[in-house]
DNA sequence: CCTCAACATTTGTACATACAAATATAAATT
DNA sequence: AATTTATATTTGTATGTACAAATGTTGAGG
C-alpha cells in the first residue's frame, strides 16, 4: 500500500518510522553480502577510519546511546573484527587484521547501497532529502 | 552533536534511523501522559474509527507487519483496552468500553504531539517534510 | 590522604519489530 | 468429495535499541 493512502500520513511519527523501516530492510538485504548487520558495518568502518577510538565517540557519531554501542561491538569482536583495549577510564577499539580486510568489501557494499537508493530516487532528490533529514532532527535536538 | 556533522551524514540510511529515533522519543515521552506506546495509541485509535478493523487490514495502514500487530494487540488485550473475535478464518478487532472512555485524552494527545513538533519545525515546514518523506518511502517500495 | 563528584563504560532488563514456520480456515480444482 | 492452494493469523525466535542502575576510574576540595 502507498504511505499516502494511509489514515496516519499526516503525521511525522508514523512517516519517520515507516521510512526508517523500509531503508533498514533494503539495507539489511544489501550488506548480507558480507554477512554484516547494517549497524555492524558501519561501525567497523568508523573504528578502521578511527584506530583506537572511544566508545563514547562512537556513540556521538552514530547517534546512538552508549550501552547500544557495548552491544555492536560485543558483537564484532565475537565475530574477531575488532578489539577493545581498556586503560583506566578509557576504552580503545581496535579493528584486527580480519577486520581490516573487509574495508575494501564494505566500501563496496557502501556504494552498492547508495546506488540502489539513487537509481530509485535521483542523485539529486537523495541529497536533498538527506540534508532536510539531517536538518530536521538538528532541530529537534 | 548536530547530526550534520557525522561522518555519515550523507547517508540516506543513517538520517533517517536518527531522524526516526528523535521522532520516537518524542512520541514515547508524549504518550506517557496516558500510559500508551506510540504504537500502541495508534492502534487504538485506528479500531476506535473502524470497530472490527481486522489485523490484516491494520498491518497494511500501520505498514507493520502481522506478526508485529499480533504483538501490539495482545498487549492491549492485557490493558482490556480491546478484544478480538475470531469469526473463522478471520479476526475482528474491537474497543472494550474502557479503550472506547480513552478517545478523548487520545485525541489530544495526538494533538499535543502534533504541537511539540509544529511548534519547532513550524507548520509548513512540517507538512511538507511528512510529505515528502512519504513519497520516498513509496518510490522505496 | 580521603571522600566525593564527574566521567566512561557495561550490565540487567524491557520493548518494538521482523522473519520464518506453524496453524487454521476458506476457496478452488480435479 | 478429496486434495490442493490461497489467505489470515499466531508463535517461536532473533535483533536493535534504550533506560536505569552498576561498575570502575580519575580528579578536586576539604
Amino acid at each position: 500500500m502507498k504511505s499516502s493512502n494511509s489514515r496516519f500520513n499526516k503525521c511525522l511519527y508514523f512517516s519517520a518510522n515507516a521510512l526508517a523501516r523500509k531503508i533498514e530492510k533494503i539495507a539489511v538485504e544489501n550488506w548480507k553480502k558480507i554477512d554484516l548487520a547494517p549497524s555492524h558495518a558501519y561501525l567497523l568502518m568508523m573504528v578502521l577510519e578511527n584506530p583506537g577510538v572511544q566508545p563514547g565517540s562512537i556513540a556521538d557519531e552514530m547517534q546512538l546511546t552508549p550501552s547500544t554501542i557495548t552491544r555492536l561491538i560485543e558483537k564484532l569482536e565475537d565475530k574477531k573484527l575488532l578489539v577493545r583495549k581498556a586503560e583506566g577510564k578509557i576504552t580503545n577499539v581496535y579493528a584486527t587484521p580480519k577486520g581490516k580486510e573487509l574495508l575494501p568489501k564494505m566500501k563496496n557494499c557502501m556504494g552498492d547501497f547508495y546506488k540502489i537508493y539513487t537509481d530509485i530516487l535521483g542523485a539529486d532528490e537523495s541529497s536533498r532529502m538527506v540534508q532536510n533529514i539531517n536538518k530536521l532532527t538538528d532541530k529537534l535536538s
